[in-house]
DNA sequence: CTGAAAGCGCTAACAG
DNA sequence: CTGTTAGCGCTTTCAG
């Protein structure tokens, strides 16, 4: 147990080379004969020592470290694209470092503060909303390169899904299954620019579609449903036959209170939600949902990040929706 | 934009002070005259400049960092953790970096090396057993400080819940409701000894309580259930009315494969997991569990970790477990 | 193939 | 209250 760490010259002393020798035997072996480089990583294993990114990183001006700004790793989504992300930055040889905002602006700015402090190099983060986020603003000014995940913005680059076809191409599948009467629920809007642009999506394609304008219902929470909106929805004169929420965790609560309320799921009412979380598939009956490919929404971001990094630049992309699972979506008889 | 970020020696030669003052603005303001501390703070904010952690940490020799190695985030239970840890290490002025293992040993290696690396300063670790880790032999012939999550160990700290004991509740409870034919299910034993520990419970409290012994049926993967062994489990001559699962994820896999096979629950078959995940609450029926604090699990462990690094020690700690939900258990009639 | 020298950004002593 | 000095651990020229 070697009380302090060996540092890279004391490895060098050891072996009767210089440091530069010691650090190229890590970072450029193919310069050393085999006889040194060998000697020196026998040494260094048995002392236990491994070069510090600290020196490195100071000397060689580069961390070659991601900076990972999500809301909530509570949310499968931005599990799913944090180990997305992760992956393919390992792959390219860079680590990660995870913050979360808890859909909370100030610690979105002190976590977005702490990885630039970390000197990062670049940054994947999803944020309220591109428009309005101080966070990017600051992001922007300081010119570090950055990818957006999950919003969509035309002043940044970014990779998600087209939330708003999306959210119009489950319309025509709730239409499709003889539904007329919706409503989209949400969480709060202004929290989020992936639920306005699937509400606006769920209104035009109702529009085209010539149904009754869907009632929009706004939650206070993003990931709970309200019992008392939910039951005052459900009592207007004529109430939807299907609920689309705008996440899958909010869509899961909503049909969990509805069984409180004695209402079945997809018997009296149908319920669908967007994200498409590997989850959804195990309820029973499994969730109909929006899926959207979070993974590679955060591999893809990384890659378009790395890009820039390398010098080139960040395209935006929208990766390709599906709609999934379906049993909570009942097909309505025709009448 | 500033094309290459300021360093503090530029932001001193701008305001005509030495380094030493402007590194005190930021780490010692009370030292210095509030009319030097402004300027400088204001220079500093006008250029974006704020302090590189790789320069301070090189200097001071510490990074504040701890590391974090968790098998995957996909888990809501990991999830949870490093929430809760990541947001104890922020209140004590420590930032966090998430490592994944995907329950790959080699993976769990590389990624602890990184970790040590960037120079941790301690780590929090989930592994699969403690007993045969590399990765913690390695950890401690390093004299880290680190303190396990989940698992339990009587030659290092951890943090976790009495997996013997509250698997034996789940079985009292299960007996409670008229069950005495139990299976548990797993995934393989090796890669958790969270699962053998809770298999261990089920046994002995079953012995003591005089039920038959329960079988035990391990599944290919951790979190999903194999239909063939399922099937096969259920066709035996005196089939299980309950089956216990080791984790929450594969209780609802489990659930949802049973569905395919026409059975439902809790109407002909009671399942039942382990870990108390939010997410199974939402589920309909609810999923019976035996809920473990893993929000906590993980803050206790950072405060424990926190402990060793201001000099003191980490107590190994249970936290209490409590049984939650309830929909997926029948209440059978005696017979 | 290897070494010498310089310095990345910052802070801890020590002066004053 | 502020400055001076030195150096953390490493890599990168430039020489040889």
């Amino acid at each position: 147990m070697p009380s302090s760490r060996p540092s890279l010259v004391q490895i060098a002393e050891r072996v009767g080379v210089s440091p530069a020798t010691v650090s190229r035997a890590f970072n450029r072996p193919e310069l050393l004969s085999d006889a040194t480089r060998e000697r020196i990583l026998t040494t260094a294993r048995q002392l236990g020592f491994r070069p510090s990114k600290v020196g490195s990183s100071l000397r060689s001006g580069s961390t070659r470290t991601l900076g990972l700004l999500l809301p909530t790793m509570s949310n499968p989504v931005f599990a799913a694209c944090f180990e997305g992300a992760e992956e393919r930055a390992l792959k390219a040889g860079y680590s990660v470092m995870l913050a979360t905002t808890g859909y909370d602006s100030r610690r979105e700015r002190a976590a977005a503060h702490s990885l630039l402090d970390h000197r990062v190099e670049g940054m994947i983060l999803t944020v309220a909303d591109p428009a309005r986020s101080a966070t990017l603003a600051e992001l922007t000014a300081s010119g570090l390169p950055f990818v957006l995940a999950y919003n969509e913005s035309d002043r940044h680059p970014f990779v998600s899904v087209d939330n708003l076809a999306a959210a119009g191409d489950m319309v025509e599948h709730l239409v499709a299954s003889g539904h007329r009467r919706l409503a989209m629920i949400s969480g709060p809007l202004d929290a989020s620019d992936r639920a306005s642009k699937r509400l606006d999506g769920v209104l035009d394609r109702a529009a085209r579609l010539d149904l009754p304008a869907p009632t929009h219902v706004s939650m206070p929470r993003h990931t709970a449903a309200d019992r008392d909106r939910l039951r005052s929805l459900l009592s207007s004169p004529r109430p939807p036959t299907a609920l689309f929420c705008s996440n899958d965790l909010l869509a899961a609560s909503v049909i969990a209170e509805l069984a409180t309320l004695g209402l079945r799921v997809p018997d009296d009412l149908s319920v669908c939600g967007f994200d498409g979380m590997a989850f959804g598939a195990l309820m029973v009956p499994s969730l109909a949902s929006v899926h959207q490919p979070s993974s590679e929404i955060g591999s893809q971001a990384c890659h378009e990040l790395l890009n820039a990094l390398a010098g080139g630049s960040s395209r935006s992309v929208r990766l390709p929706h599906r709609l999934s699972g379906g049993g909570t979506v009942a097909r309505l008889p025709v009448d």
